[in-house]
DNA sequence: AAAACACATTGACAAACTTCTATATGACGC
DNA sequence: GCGTCATATAGAAGTTTGTCAATGTGTTTT
């Protein structure tokens, strides 16, 4: 996966609103007028960061009626965790060994 | 752990050249100068990023002589994962009964 | 059909972030 | 000590992000 994709997903965690959303979402799915009221931010800033949890594939959004409920993506979760997965370093190298014209 | 690290932490993951950087450390420690080699960046930016991944404590620096050595801290990776871990929705729900006075 | 409700979009502004140039610090070799 | 090399820090410019008030869209209720 490409680096802006994966810079895109992330962006979900960098915000502390977004993390007290996730942190909500917990438990289950919830609707939009349900996590405003219990956050101190307006109604156009919630809409704000639920599309960006949402594009990151962290968030599914679900639409009944006038309403949108919000739930945590398993799946998105998933593939974060992959990308992080992704950069550990198996070789384990004992350190001292690793480059410069000494 | 509290929202405001959490984000420090995922900072790490929201930009590119970051996460290129990460790509390079994959496969064992480097060292700055030889980072900055592979990158399209002047050298005080690479030394901002670097600084920015060591707080979020998914790099360890080590000094040797005039020489920074770079490596991933599986350490911090994993702590990461656990951030990620934490939103789980485990409950499982069926869609369909999350709130809202309908 | 009109009013009310839930949510999204727009536009403006401030704060935060990325990047650069210039300069400082600290280590090495002469 | 002096010049050089590797890296860090400071300060400035441009970009992105977070926030709000105002407005738009689509759904339900009366």
């Amino acid at each position: 996966m490409d680096n802006k994709k994966v810079a895109v997903i992330f962006k979900a965690f960098c915000d502390e609103n977004r993390l007290h959303i996730l942190g909500l979402l917990r438990n289950g799915e919830r609707c939009a007028c349900n996590i405003l009221e219990e956050m101190q931010i307006t109604q156009p800033t919630l809409s704000h960061h639920m599309k960006i949890l949402c594009d990151a594939g962290i968030v599914i959004g679900r639409k009944e009626g006038k309403w949108m409920h919000y739930s945590i993506s398993n799946e998105g979760l998933k593939e974060a965790m992959v990308c992080l997965e992704h950069f550990r370093n198996d070789s384990e190298c004992e350190s001292g060994k690793s480059c410069c014209k000494k």
